[in-house]
DNA sequence: CCTAAAAAGACATTATGTATCCTTTTAGGG
DNA sequence: CCCTAAAAGGATACATAATGTCTTTTTAGG
């Protein structure tokens, strides 16, 4: 339960990449895909979706490529991962009570309130800063 | 990201039921079924599960049916939860860092590590009696 | 023995995850 | 103005997991 798919996990191995190099440097796919060890096909789907957010910005034709949309610090692994995996939703009724005539008179239910809540704190107290510093630093 | 199955809704529903009941109570799958409003064909499957480890007790044949394997207060959720759907994993590093050749180098490993503890906490911190409280008693 | 009820196993269907491939657009450089 | 590099977009293929259903078997009471 509440696995991470391969595609988060990409990711973020992939903006985490990112992150590590100066804000300036215009990365190639290829290379971010190769150092991070994703395949490359599956990486580009994965950084267009980040782009059309602005989690990333990219250049197109000769010389093109990819650089962080935001500065590190500013970027939390919430973020992250709510682009690519869609909103953390421990169970359905969370985001949509209605949809669960029992949300009611249900007492499960505000234990996945809370549950939401807690993941979504650890995940918001984490920056793509912190995550790049000390290893793919250059 | 992180979405609970229908089994394991199922799963809760079911159980709850039960533990709303005086725990002398044998219940009728069928009856649990259509109280919580769950196919019983799927409910059988995952009660076969619990009756496995315990978590509840089963009679077979005339007047056979299933009861609380332990007083509710005894059960918590999490117990419940990774009955059906497995450890809760928020990545596949947490269970098995050797998978991942990255895993000595990674900052975000122990960042899914603080997701499994915070999850794992609420949902310990939840016992059938608090949830059967206040809806299903009679 | 007959019937009620759970256990066990096989099967069917759909949705999601995990990619790959091909074509199109954009941009730089000669 | 072309040629080439590189990302964007769309279609497709394959594998796995989710969501059930059906049938047969075992167990137990009356
Ligand atoms: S029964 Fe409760 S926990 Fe389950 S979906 Fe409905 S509101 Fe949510
Ligand atoms: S790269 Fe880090 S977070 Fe991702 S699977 Fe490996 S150890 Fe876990």
């Amino acid at each position: 339960m509440m696995e991470l798919t391969r595609k988060g996990e990409y990711a973020i191995r992939g903006i985490v990449y990112l992150a590590g190099k100066p804000l300036d440097k215009v990365c190639l796919l290829s290379d971010i895909a190769a150092a991070v060890d994703v395949p490359p096909t599956f990486l580009a789907k994965i950084f267009q979706q980040f782009s059309k957010i602005g989690l990333v910005r990219s250049f197109r034709g000769t010389g093109g490529g990819f650089l962080l949309g935001r500065a590190p610090e500013l970027i939390t692994l919430l973020e992250v991962v709510e682009a690519v995996e869609g909103p953390i939703i421990p169970n359905r009724c969370v985001c949509a009570p209605q949809d669960c005539d029992r949300s009611a008179f249900c007492n499960v239910h505000p234990v996945w309130k809370r549950v939401q809540g807690q993941v979504r704190d650890v995940l918001t107290g984490v920056t793509l800063r912190e995550l790049a510093d000390g290893n793919n630093q250059q």
